[in-house]
DNA sequence: CTGAAAGCGCTTACAG
DNA sequence: CTGAAAGCGCTTACAG
């Protein structure tokens, strides 16, 4: 039905091998048998057959990318820029959202494999002890996670958290509270790690809440928690909780800002459409998604020294209208 | 590298048609000798390969999805309900965000074409006179665009905005706003003509401003219009314009629900966990995405029916804390 | 019910 | 620089 080489072949009264070299394999030809070539396969409507291609180079030219909710405004700018960065490099993407459901990530992946040439592995909801069966169907990139024997890309959340900190502590807020994110998140124990050691370096008083989801319902309970508690000053493990906290806030009369300010984590779209604007630490998707498009086809290249490397990537603080200087003492 | 075909048949001392049968064409299988491969192929680990697959058969098993933008809320479900039906069928789906770049759209798809079996395009952002050039990538399914000549899975706002006017008139609204989108949007033109047809039914004044990009800024900005004009009620294009709305008026001490009622459309998570929930026009995504799965596979079998077939989904009202009963008239 | 053979559309050593 | 040939791993008429 559609033109294939041995069409291109017979048009131009050469043979397959030629016009196959000339299309993907130019030095190897003639610079005007070459162009000859390509102006007919042009001309012809030519589009090679990508299964024939697999069959006899060995590589798809696909890359997969399993995420665990693509609903989550986390995900989004990691998708496009897998995709955008991918399309540069000629490659395709083969995503699969496997619904926050740990085991799916590892079917998912191994019904995949075959189909792409390198897998990306982002946030992996993966217990410990299966993630071998992950690193199994290497070459595999994880994104947001830590994993010492197997190709990373992390984003580090040091550098945001002190900013946070030390804009709050700057602002004259003597105390901070954080509100913990889910129990077994990865992110979290991150995040909770950083915002000690700031807190600790700046000198300022910490208390912790939570554990919460990363829903905006989550972040309407803690609101009442932080209003009982007279804090001056919130930082949120995401923008989620952040956006529930400000809501509930806002309709219980308490001014955000004024009264009390919040710092949300991921820079999400949504953060600076709120009223107020929302301060956040801004995370780095968009260049974790390169990162790891380049990773995973460099393994696929057969690169040895890609096999158990971390790329690192750092976070900063955005500063919006959701933070002010504390309010005047009322003890 | 990995076992083929063609050691199962010698493991088991058939010949690679009979195994070949057995694992993808059983009937045609004596029972004992299909139990006999199927167990060795287990046992050995072997796994088709979709390449070599496809070139014979000529099918992917593979369905391209295009979407305008994963990051619009309205995106997510429908993508999921496509994964999940394409699952159960046997069929992987290769995603494609364009970005909101109509141009894209096309070359996109074209790049597809070959990887898969069939397309579904969601919200086409293509112009009316280059439709063509995607519908010449047939087999194609339309989602939320109808295209008289091609298949297409569309959803009339006619009913929801029928049960959205009635719930206002019942509850004491004479005069109802509707906040436009997108001057282009084919779903907006669908729905003006829907608002004014309910309202004209109803006996209920209609007034409408607009259009907005369905963003929250926009809403943001439709509000001072809205308050400036005594309004006691509104329909917004999407919950987002709503969501924005709700934010601004809440932020100038006017009280949704009791001072004005507002409703959006899409029932997307936010519109749950607004200040007031927001009550909001269910759009069915999941049933589009997976009514287009079942299409495209019809016409990827070569269903003639399918053609030309136009699913039509129902939507309607879903009624939260941002309506309310009219405030009594103050003039 | 089973097997031998051809072929899907490419790529890639191997000759020349 | 170009071509003939083999082969990638399957499927599928065609015989038997």
């Amino acid at each position: 039905m559609s033109v294939t080489l041995a069409d291109v072949a017979r048009a131009t009264g050469l043979s397959a091998s030629t016009v196959s070299r000339a299309l993907s394999d130019p030095d190897k030809v003639n610079a005007k048998t070459r162009e000859r070539i390509r102006k007919a396969a042009r001309e012809m409507g030519y589009v090679p057959n990508p299964a024939a291609r697999t069959l006899t180079s060995g590589s798809n030219d696909v890359i997969g990318l399993i995420v665990p909710d693509i609903a989550n405004p986390f995900f989004p700018p990691i998708i496009k820029a897998v995709q955008a960065r991918a399309t540069v490099k000629g490659k395709t993407v083969l995503i699969a959202d496997v619904d926050e459901h740990p085991a799916d990530e590892i079917q998912r992946a191994q019904v995949m494999r075959k189909r792409v040439d390198g897998l990306i592995v982002v946030s992996p909801r993966t217990p410990e002890e299966r993630l071998q069966e992950l690193m199994a169907l290497e070459p595999v990139v994880f994104v947001n996670r830590q994993v010492p024997t197997a190709a990373s890309v992390i984003i580090d959340n040091a550098d945001g958290m002190r900013e946070a900190v030390e804009h709050l502590a700057a602002l004259g807020h003597p105390k901070i509270c954080y509100l913990n994110g889910p129990r077994r998140s990865w992110s979290n124990s991150q995040r909770q790690r950083a915002v000690q050691q700031a807190c600790a370096d700046q000198g300022v008083e910490l208390v912790e809440f939570g554990p919460f989801e990363p829903q905006i319902q989550a972040g309407v309970r803690a609101a009442d928690l932080v209003s009982a508690s007279k804090i001056t000053a919130v930082i949120a493990y995401d923008d989620m909780i952040a956006l529930g906290l400000m809501a509930r806030l806002n309709e219980r009369g308490i001014r955000i800002g004024p009264d009390i300010s919040v710092i949300g984590i991921d820079d999400s779209p949504m953060s600076g459409m709120a009223y107020p604007t929302l301060t956040s630490i801004h995370v780095p998707g968009s260049e974790a998604g390169a990162a790891a498009v380049d990773m995973v086809l460099e393994l696929a290249a057969g690169s040895e020294a890609a096999t158990t490397r971390h790329v690192q990537l750092e976070t900063r603080l955005i500063v919006r209208g959701s933070t002010s200087p504390a309010p005047a003492r009322a003890e």
